[in-house]
DNA sequence: AAGTGGTCTAGACCACCTA
DNA sequence: AGGTGGTCTAGACCACTTA
């Protein structure tokens, strides 16, 4: 009673962010099973079908997985590459290869106006900067870049990092955080000398045409909390993005 | 009854893939609306919640869009840039000038192995090719090639092309296919002479760096019809993706 | 056989728009 | 006031998995 007037937003989605917080509570782990449909519905005072309509949502959103007739499980962390990867150029339909990551560092710098705009910080605001290389069969093609605010992600420990299969996987597993991608930006650019030098291309060649992304990605709660800087080699690889 | 013994496919999806070819005959014009959940119901011999499914995929695959207490419309096409655009570097969330377009021209080529391997057609199959430039405040910033098979849009004339909005918009009305992009690859390339020229990339100073992008897109029946290159000159602007 | 997700229905009520 | 989309329920049955 008193509930459907304090109620401002649909039960379902009042459904939806409490098994979003318990999610990332981390009540369950990846690919571990939630209560089927009927017993979340009766725990939380809803029908089948509302509580279906909020878990649908968060199956869209990929933050779980159905299996007819086994049950309803947390998805795994998406990968640094999410839904895109390294492949032949015109061939959309290849199987990529996985590319191996190397851990380079962990470091403290101030925001630039941009960052710090974006992320919604004060200027020159401590940042956390965590570099990373992509290899291909041995081949450096890739180096990120990820840029978070320092104050939120205290206690960082590199080890943490070294060992992890990425930066989404320690943010989610050590900080509770998990990142979405919001927007994107591409371009071409000539590779600066210190990518250059870290992605392994020497001599006197240095004029090499690097494919730059800029992503700014958010939490479960919408706000921007990484931008990430990714330089690609593509001679030889195409940065590749499938849909669905 | 009989019906049940012939159902494969949920009642739901059977809707939708009818709502699907009307909408493609064009029974309905863009942002005409189509009848009402419950008359669509009840012509179907379907309930208001299955009508209500296949409506809801249809809007989430942006081929609808509600708005409630008026109706359900059919969605506008996408314009040949869908979600992307052309922003300042850095400025996730600028609001993006239009780009001007261009029609350059149509021309038959053969296709080359790859396109022929994607499209499915043979080797050396006769393709259709449409050029268009984009501006910028007058500024060359992008050149499209689309490539389509000739065999399933002759009668193609470019008096069309010129005169609509995009290659989207008179795939749309005058052949009645609707694309859908299915993956995209994003390279950094020295851009080649031909397309230097078209882009107004003048004098010694050839050697500009230019994002690649080559995008496979597909009719409503989920088979690929379009390779779509793309080169933009990304010294000012980013070519910037945002999601939802 | 029991448990789970997946579909479908009929009916109710709410929120919003238009007249 | 009447039409439209949006939410919610209770109950039924189906399809798939596991034991």
């Amino acid at each position: 009673m008193t509930a459907k007037m304090l109620r401002r937003q649909p039960l379902y989605a009042q459904i939806k962010q409490l098994l979003l917080q318990r999610i990332g509570d981390g009540e369950w782990r990846e690919h571990e099973a939630l209560p089927s449909e009927w017993d979340l519905a009766a725990e939380l005072g809803a029908s089948q079908g509302t509580t279906r309509k909020a878990l649908s949502e968060l199956v869209a959103e990929g933050l779980l997985y159905r299996l007819q007739g086994k049950g309803t499980f947390v998805a795994p962390v998406a990968g640094d590459w999410g839904d895109a990867s390294m492949r032949t150029p015109g061939l959309f339909f290849e199987q990529p290869d996985e590319l191996a990551r190397e851990f380079l560092g962990l470091s403290r710098v101030n925001a630039s106006e941009d960052v710090a705009n974006v992320l919604n910080l004060r200027r020159l605001a401590p940042l956390l900067r965590i570099r990373q290389l992509w290899r291909w069969h041995g081949i450096p093609v890739a180096l990120d870049d990820v840029l978070l605010p320092a104050e939120q992600f205290e206690g960082m420990d590199a080890r943490w990092l070294r060992n992890a299969s990425g930066v989404n996987a320690t943010l989610l597993h050590r900080f509770g955080v998990r990142l979405t991608p919001i927007c994107e930006q591409f371009r071409a650019v000539m590779l600066p000398r210190e990518e250059a030098s870290l992605l392994g291309v020497t001599g006197m060649v240095a004029d090499v045409p690097a494919l730059s992304m800029d992503r700014l990605s958010a939490g479960m709660d919408g706000r921007p909390l990484e931008w990430r800087q990714r330089y690609c080699l593509t001679h030889n690889l195409a940065y590749t993005r499938s849909v669905l």
